[in-house]
RNA sequence: CGGUGAGUGGCGCAGUUUGGUAGCGCACUUGGUUUGGGUCCAAGGGGUCGCAGGUUCAAAUCCUGUCUCACCGACCA
């Protein structure tokens, strides 16, 4: 490719909207422009990146077995109300009306799609276990799109879905999806993480989130400092400490300190309880009823583990501080967990304090000394925190920031049962599938590439999805025949060797050439110049280690060919 | 949805307090100059100041409404 005849579209400004450093560098290198809020256009060298991801992906998902199919991104809004999500799903689905005011919604993911394909289709176990997958936009209608492409409201998924007869059968599948994942991350460069997960909407039991390590990542992972245990910090058990023994010292009611806020008074005991209240799952919608909520004061509530709660209702609902005024009598802050009149369920680690401080349900008081008394629920209800003793029982845990960037799941039968999809067995039964699912963000591996692969200049990718691997710098070449020769054949050699070129054939000054090489992330550059075609050199860079070295003409192919 | 802030040529910004008919840098065009790390000089083109209404002799500037965007939070692949 000739810059001439590109659309190369680099900017020296950093645009002012862009937070993190991917979604700056994507603006300056051209990659990406933005129409509106999380809708962005792919130009020409975020697009070739994109592609040569997909390419990694849909390779790594043939040798495992997967078989690509492309589904529409409109589907009918009957199939969703036949899973039950047209209800479930809530404002991130776009729905939309056609002329005749059918409803319809924009696919944000298509196990209602494959499975109704599957329920017609298939008709014999012989004919499974079936992989499909297929590569596509999706939309969802996010509350706060972010991050440029990070999180975008369209984006480019990778969604594959796989039925089965058994568990046994899913558990095989889902391993191949794991080990295809993995050898797509490795593949793509990235420093990456596979970790326990939480199934969230989609549904079902046993899944896997794979994480790419970066600061700006949104979400917590918990390593092992021992073992190769991970896990998102929502799933992270927090373990249960040894049980405390009571001092004997009798609890006594005491005002609050003066000159102390009450928040910095809590936070300077040794153990210090606190109350959370939540809304109670309920069946009727009459008055709301409450959950209390008990914590040591330094823990935080984990949303994902409370709504797991039978008593709590999903989505987790905190109650606002008036509506806890009311119910506690007092400012929250001063309820006592110790004595409340309604449903109380306490984290472990609160359970297994003695001689605390809390709440004397009195504004102003607290109680110190205080202890457990009679039965109390117990439960794993906070984030783990840095120092945690691992729940795999070796070493402690340590908390790092991932970018999520594909997610397995075992779903079994949700959608299968919902949407009846089911085959004849062996003995002649119809019999419903299990199913699996597997996603890849692939626009946001692009993100999460430049995150881990960037320095001052800009991004350097990983050879496997760098838009161009070459780029082909000649100085001044409208001024040089023979620099002009010298290029156009090099040009030529290489581009005939299959080596993807990017020949710079601008008339600029030879530091605007470097600084826009550097900025798109070319990982080769060859400058011709002058002074070395005296010699019949040219001078090779590397973009990541920015190590330069002199190749004799008559070497570059093979030099290249060689990397 | 709550909090904060911002909308002025393609990009980054000043001008708004104190109303007087729009400016700077980058980019772009032309000519010259320079040429191994974003040269320099000169001359140009491009904006009904987010939108609507109001106040005024006069509105980017004041008032009202509205839309959009970003960040933090809630929420979420």
């Amino acid at each position: 490719m000739r810059t001439s005849q590109y659309l190369l579209s680099t900017q020296k400004e950093t645009p002012a909207d862009a937070e993190v450093i991917s979604h700056q560098l994507m603006i300056r290198a051209g990659m990406i422009r933005k129409l509106a809020a999380g809708l962005y256009t792919w130009l020409p060298s975020g697009l070739r990146v994109l592609n040569k991801i997909a390419d990694v992906v849909r390779d790594e998902m043939n040798k495992a077995g997967a078989v690509e199919v492309l589904m529409p991104v409109v589907q009918p809004a009957d199939l969703w109300e036949e899973s039950g999500r047209w209800e479930e799903y809530g404002p991130e689905l776009l729905r939309i009306k056609d002329r005749n005011q059918r409803d319809f919604v924009l696919g944000p993911t298509h196990e209602e799609v494959i499975t109704a394909l599957v329920r017609n289709e298939i008709s014999s176990y012989k004919q499974l276990p079936l992989n499909l997958y297929q590569i596509q936009t999706k939309f969802r209608d996010e509350v706060r799109p972010r991050f440029g492409i990070m999180r975008g409201r369209e984006f480019t998924m990778k969604d594959a879905y796989s039925f089965h007869m058994d568990e046994a059968s899913l558990q095989e599948t889902y391993d191949k999806m794991y080990q295809a994942y993995s050898n797509i991350f490795s593949r793509l460069g990235l420093d990456f993480r596979a970790v326990i997960a939480d199934s969230g909407s989609i549904g079902g039991a046993v899944s896997h989130e794979f994480h790419v390590l970066a600061d700006s990542g949104e979400d917590d992972i918990a390593f092992s400092t021992e073992s190769n245990y991970a896990a998102n910090v929502e799933m992270a058990e927090a373990v249960a400490p040894a049980k405390a023994t009571p001092s004997g010292a009798p609890a006594e009611v005491i005002d609050k300190p003066s000159g102390i806020s009450v928040e910095n008074f809590l936070a300077k005991q040794d153990t210090a309880l606190k109350v959370v209240l939540v809304k109670a799952q309920s069946e009727e919608d009459t008055a709301d009823k409450w959950v209390a909520l008990v914590l040591r004061q330094e823990h935080n509530l984990n949303d994902v583990k409370a709504e797991k709660l039978p008593q709590v209702e999903s989505p987790l609902v905190v109650a606002s501080d008036e509506t806890a005024k009311e119910v506690f009598g007092c400012f929250p802050l001063f309820a006592n967990p110790t004595n409340l009149n309604l449903d109380v369920v306490v984290d472990r680690s609160a359970a297994a304090a003695a001689d605390f401080v809390c709440g004397a349900g009195e504004n102003a008081k607290f109680i110190v000394n205080a202890n457990w008394n009679g039965d109390i629920e117990v439960a794993d209800i906070r984030d783990v925190v840095a120092g945690d003793p691992s729940p795999c029982g070796q070493g402690t845990l340590e908390i790092k920031r991932g970018i999520e960037v594909g997610h397995i799941f075992q779903l079994g039968d949700k959608y299968s049962k919902a949407m009846n999809c089911g085959v004849l067995s062996e003995t002649g039964k119809h019999q419903i599938l299990t199913m699996g699912c597997y996603g890849i963000g692939v626009s946001r591996i692009v993100a999460a590439a430049i995150e881990q692969n960037h320095d001052k200049n800009g991004i350097i990718w990983p050879e496997p999805i760098a838009p161009f691997t070459l780029a082909l710098i000649p100085m001044n070449m409208h001024k040089s025949q023979r620099i002009k020769d010298a290029a156009e054949a090099l040009y030529s050699t290489l581009t005939a060797q299959g080596i993807n070129v990017l020949f710079d054939d601008r008339k600029e000054r030879p530091g605007v050439m470097f600084n826009d090489m550097e900025l798109i992330g070319v990982p080769h550059s060859i400058v011709v110049g002058e002074r070395n075609l005296d010699n019949q050199q040219v001078e090779y860079k590397n973009r990541r280690t920015g190590e330069t070295e002199l190749l004799d003409l008559s070497q570059v192919a093979e030099f290249i060919a060689a990397l």
